[in-house]
DNA sequence: CTGAAAGCGCTAACAC
DNA sequence: GTGTTAGCGCTTTCAG
């Protein structure tokens, strides 16, 4: 149990000045040798880890990052966060983590937080947040990454998959083969990316002059939400069924086994977010592979060069996705 | 975009000190209202937001609390982070992420960043962290809160589940029934859990007058670790095999469907750490019901009563489990 | 009840 | 090369 040491004191013990300690810490080139040394030992001796809050006051730069998610138990958004946090790492900074609970927070009152926190950046990965917060950040001239949805203004960059592409070309290929009895599961917690979702069916449909109306409202709580569909099912059947989130996928593949509809001979079902479990369960779900990660890392690295006004040839990055087929849909 | 206004622009605008605009932004009783009111103006006025380094900085307190995890996309770890991060907000208090990754972070260096980084408490959940690293943020005099682990030191709380008991309790139970061949696989991601589970085990069989060697060592990548438990069953078989984490839980029912094993007939299976996807698939997974988010929830409360010097009865909280009976077991 | 001033620990000109 | 000093923005005695 030490006191905690300042520069001050090492620089007593070490016989110098503070401005010699501070360029040690700081790798400056200029110090000599000798002097080095002397600092380094006493910084050693008397275990110094520099302030960073103090740093962070003297620069006005905390380097450390503001992370908003909707929340951590989805399998995707931990990939997202890891993804950032490795970046994050490689280029020493720190990141503080937001989450929005329904019914417990409030956004504007995280915004606030974050703008007294001095973070030196903020990403964001929530259908939640308003163009408001974005603009009252924007107004603290705090720089933006938004993860998923696209998002075109001046200020604010975006990492995104371009889930209408890939959900009109799906629809495309399946009304191609036939197929056009399809639905799709909206997803209340990510109501941006349903959106998106939708719009790329309806322009698969209104491209072969068919209409796209069959999106399914399924309640939020899995429970709940695998009651619902289950019911559904009951009375309803579609050729294709597209669900955004694992669990919801899983929910329409134990409805339908209930219901005796099979999978893929009677209705095929397609996940959106590929997670590990799509490929854990029986019938392994076919799904697009959505590079959460990725989407992590690129965010990130991208902040990075945000903040050290690097070149940024994209405001808006676009990553790619796969479909994978696997037992949950029949090879066209 | 505005400039950074600071507490002096707010009082100049206010026509009072600093420290006017000091009371009133904390709350002081002892302002008179109109000069109150006054300064509550011009803060609206400028679009005034403290500076929390600054803040840090003057009251040697920061308000965040770090936190160390394995890695985020696990789904009980998200679990704990809600928790944790639900409370925290409650209690004002930010939350600095952690995650060690493996390959690519060195644990001493999360800790250095965490000392520098002058947070008020670390919550560790992971067991990777050593004794050393603890005890360097206790030579820094920084109050932890330990996940998962029971430690037992004087400066150091956890908030646990008896891992131990309840595989003991589990294999006394199944021992009671007839069922001595029980097999345990490893989680090289979860050392520590592993070895109280296997503990557990031991103790189990050793008052039955038995002896327990069953463990099996698995790879830790899904695929591969699929792939091994699948050659594994080819020529294996065990009444009741105990899994830590979903993944591992769905390896094992996946291999044994593919070597015409029945569950729960001729093999049953138990999940320890519950997670939505145990009740997802088929057959739904007999698990213990881990408390996650409490887990998280609580080992917050638990810090913020540290911090605040409030009476702390107990420094080491041991969270119950309940074990659910789902489809992967008999019911005896 | 309000203001003046010292200090939190560090950085960055500017001197020497 | 190294030291001196003026901030960074806020809190907190201590006076008044």
């Amino acid at each position: 149990m030490m006191k905690r040491v300042t520069i001050y004191e090492v620089a007593k013990e070490a016989g110098v000045s503070l401005a010699t300690v501070s360029r040690v810490i700081n790798g400056s080139e200029v110090v000599k040798a000798p002097t080095k040394a002397k600092v380094e030992e006493a910084i050693k001796k008397l275990g110094y880890k520099p302030n960073a809050i103090a740093q962070g006051l003297a620069l006005s730069k905390t380097t450390t990052i503001g992370l908003i998610i909707p929340e951590a138990s989805f399998t995707y958004t931990g990939q997202v966060i890891n993804g950032l946090l490795d970046v994050a790492k490689i280029y020493k900074y720190n990141i503080m983590l937001h989450t929005i609970t329904e019914g417990i927070t409030d956004v504007e009152k995280i915004i606030d937080v974050i703008i007294k926190s001095r973070v030196d950046g903020v990403i964001i990965y929530s259908d939640k947040i308003t163009d408001d917060s974005i603009s009252t950040l924007n107004d603290y001239n705090i720089p933006i990454v938004v993860i998923s949805n696209r998002v075109s203004s001046e200020s604010v960059c975006s990492v995104y998959v371009d889930f209408e592409k890939a959900i009109c070309e799906l629809c495309s290929k399946y009304i191609a083969n036939g197929v056009t009895d399809i639905a799709l599961l909206e997803d209340r917690k990510n109501v941006n990316t349903t959106k998106q979702m939708i719009t790329g069916a309806k322009r698969a449909f209104s491209n072969n002059g068919l209409s796209f109306e069959n999106y399914i409202v399924i309640p939020k709580e899995y429970r709940s939400s695998y009651k619902y569909v289950s019911d559904y099912f009951k009375d309803h059947r579609h050729q294709l069924v597209i669900a955004n989130r694992d669990s919801q996928a899983m929910a329409v593949l134990n409805a339908a086994r209930e219901n005796g509809i099979s999978v893929p001979e009677d209705m095929e079902v397609v996940c959106v977010i590929d997670t590990k479990y799509n490929s854990m369960v029986r019938p392994t779900i076919s799904s697009f592979s959505i590079p959460s990660y990725d989407l992590g890392a690129v965010s990130m690295r991208l902040m990075t060069k945000l903040l050290q006004n690097e070149e940024v040839e994209d405001k808006e990055k676009c990553l790619n996705y796969l479909f994978t087929t696997r037992q949950t849909t029949k090879v066209y």
